[in-house]
DNA sequence: AATGGGACCTGCGCGC
DNA sequence: TGCGCGCAGGTCCCAT
């Protein structure tokens, strides 16, 4: 799943239920999602840790664990294209489930199996969070611009580069755009400092829509607890192609962008 | 260093 | 009905 909004909703909704929870042990039906040890070692080190912490970083779920000697480690997920996390869990099928206690676990599902799990002394020294580039919310308008000025490549590769800017996604990207009235396909250096302030702010505004709709909910993506996100139904742009735009009624297009399918409104975009 | 294309997976919807 | 193809919210690896 998903993009910053998405993941942002479960950790604020796991936060309410999952703090100070002790994980009592782990299903695994499939190891794919755990790569980075085994899966007997994963087990045994998580077994009887307790929940102290969760957040996230850019697309990525992290829960801080405080093991029985008092040893801290941290459980880094990610879940990809189709990855799901909920509590209380109910599936038998859960690629992983993690039994909390009084028998209820929480359930890792994972239907095109591209999901990651790792357990790790420190989450920081991973290569993927080391090269992360910051959160859209704790940047600010002047950073984002002096950064866009030195780059070559199209502004919505570049929005969804995790170096650059963490947590956006093809569908956040574009809609940012939209909102902005900027095309996908420009060279971010070409984009004026004024409308790279509008980018910005465009970004900030539609991830915090997002977030407070519990995010967008194509095909795979729920909350924690099974039911939809909201904002998938605010979508300007992503899979609209051919409906009318609602600021001009121009015919959305569709395009492919660095490999993405890529929605854009020939008129308003420029 | 920065950029773009393909690979990794599974499952769905479409056209023939 | 059935098959093959293209497509899907992300990231890594590799060539340029």
């Amino acid at each position: 799943m998903p993009e910053l909004p998405e993941i942002e909703t479960i950790k604020r909704e796991l936060k309410r239920t999952l703090l100070g929870k002790k994980i009592v042990g782990v299903l695994i039906r499939d190891c794919r999602p755990i790569q980075d040890q085994s899966k007997q070692k994963f087990a045994n080190r998580i077994k009887g840790t307790r929940i102290k912490a969760i957040f996230r970083r850019g697309k990525a779920l992290i829960f801080k664990l405080l093991g029985p000697k008092g040893n801290v480690s941290f459980l880094v997920m990610h879940l990809r294209m189709s990855g799901q996390l909920i509590y209380p869990g109910n599936n038998s099928k859960a690629r992983v489930s993690f039994r909390l206690s009084k028998g209820i676990y929480l359930d890792f599902n994972d239907q095109r199996c591209l999901g990651e799990i790792m357990l790790l002394d420190d989450w920081r020294q991973l290569p993927f969070f080391k090269r992360m580039g910051p959160e859209p919310f704790t940047m600010n308008n002047r950073d984002f611009s002096e950064r866009l000025s030195a780059r070559n490549a199209k502004i919505k590769s570049l929005l969804m580069n995790q170096s650059f800017i963490a947590g956006i996604g093809n569908i956040y990207a574009a809609e940012a755009l939209f909102k902005a009235k900027i095309a996908p396909f420009r060279k971010a250096q070409t984009l004026s400092h004024k409308e790279a302030g509008r980018l910005f702010k465009s970004i900030v505004a539609v991830l915090t829509a997002a977030i407070n709709r519990g995010g967008s909910s194509i095909d795979q993506y729920v909350r924690s607890n099974g039911k939809k996100g909201g904002y998938a139904q605010k979508h300007k742009l992503y899979d609209r192609e051919g409906k009318p735009c609602f600021l001009c009624q121009s015919r959305i297009k569709r395009t492919t962008l660095a490999g993405r399918g890529t929605y854009f409104c020939p008129r308003c975009q420029k």
